[in-house]
DNA sequence: ACACCTGGGTTCATTCACCGAACCGACGAC
DNA sequence: GTCGTCGGTTCGGTGAATGAACCCAGGTGT
């Protein structure tokens, strides 16, 4: 990453990170993987992206550890990105991003509702669970909140629809 | 974002949230913004961002309500650039993807270390504060950890290794 | 009075990442 | 054999980032 993508200069953690998921899309591959989208087409079939920029990414995430690649078939041979411990880990920062996204640029409402299953608390503030404090993202369940467009009707949309834990695999 | 524009399709809050913070440098500004930076030469000084990128940027974040411009001096007339409560707002999700980068990427131990000073926990968890639950940017104090590396000598640089709590301003 | 410095920008040519359409190879279905 | 699908790679065109130069207002030194 020569130019443009790195931040050589910074000490700081912050930047090492955006190096690796702060590029344009990939929070947003992400944010997919979290809530269940595992394969290349569904990546491409829901996000609009670039082949050639998707698969860079995908790569990417990969050789960083935040994604791997997992064998599903073998006739033919197909692989899907599923996150990785360290990729998981990444569910607070990307939700509290999309939180404060809710409240400040949503004038709808939310757009989508997260409920903590164990104890079934609105996922809506600026912390973990208000009543568990930390949150592991299998535990969370998505909803279209009432601030929800429908627009796009591409089979992933319309599976993701559906109420579902994040990271349980989306059945299309 | 090393980055195009928007994310035109996408009903998500987290595109909406990353067309406004999620552009390159954007996230390093605010960084730099809640630990004391607030005047256009030193965030230059400190950043080695083009002077067009970033004058483009604090425009695009005060049209935005996340900074806001401040008066300082009337002759000659000088302004600085201040978080917001909205702007304060984002602090989790920037800290919580620092913490990460601490935990994956930085192999000599935490570059900094966050202080929540009204009980004294360290701030380096996936969570808030593990004693008190949320924490307020202004109650957190930052100080330099074992993995920093002390190579830039702006003045800047050299005036943040000072401990210091969150959204003071910075004197150099 | 004049030169010079500083803070906060804008302008501009070059470079580089993103875009999207086309192409490719492996495999299965008809 | 032809078609369709999945998971890519290739490639020309475009737009954003880069960095150096320039600009301007308002002190400051002499």
């Amino acid at each position: 990453m020569a130019l443009g993508t790195d931040y050589g200069g910074q000490d700081c953690s912050l930047a090492r990170a955006l190096e690796l998921v702060g590029e344009r899309w990939t929070p947003l591959i992400l944010r997919d993987a979290f809530v269940g989208v595992r394969r290349y087409r569904d990546f491409l079939d829901h996000l609009d992206i670039p082949r050639a920029v998707l698969a860079a990414r995908l790569q990417a995430l990969v050789d960083a550890g935040v994604l791997a690649k997992e064998r599903y078939q073998d006739a033919p041979p197909r692989d899907e990105y599923v996150l990785t411990a360290k990729g998981r880990e990444l569910w607070p920062a990307l939700h509290l991003l999309g939180q404060w996204g809710e409240r400040h640029l949503s004038d709808a409402g939310p757009r989508r509702v997260y409920t903590h299953l164990p104890c079934g608390s609105r996922l809506d503030g600026m912390g973990g669970c208000p009543s568990c404090g930390v949150v592991r993202p299998e535990d969370v369940e998505v909803r279209p909140g009432p601030g929800a467009v429908l627009t796009r009707t591409d089979a992933v949309s319309v599976a993701l629809r559906q109420p579902h834990r994040l990271l349980e695999p989306l059945r299309t």
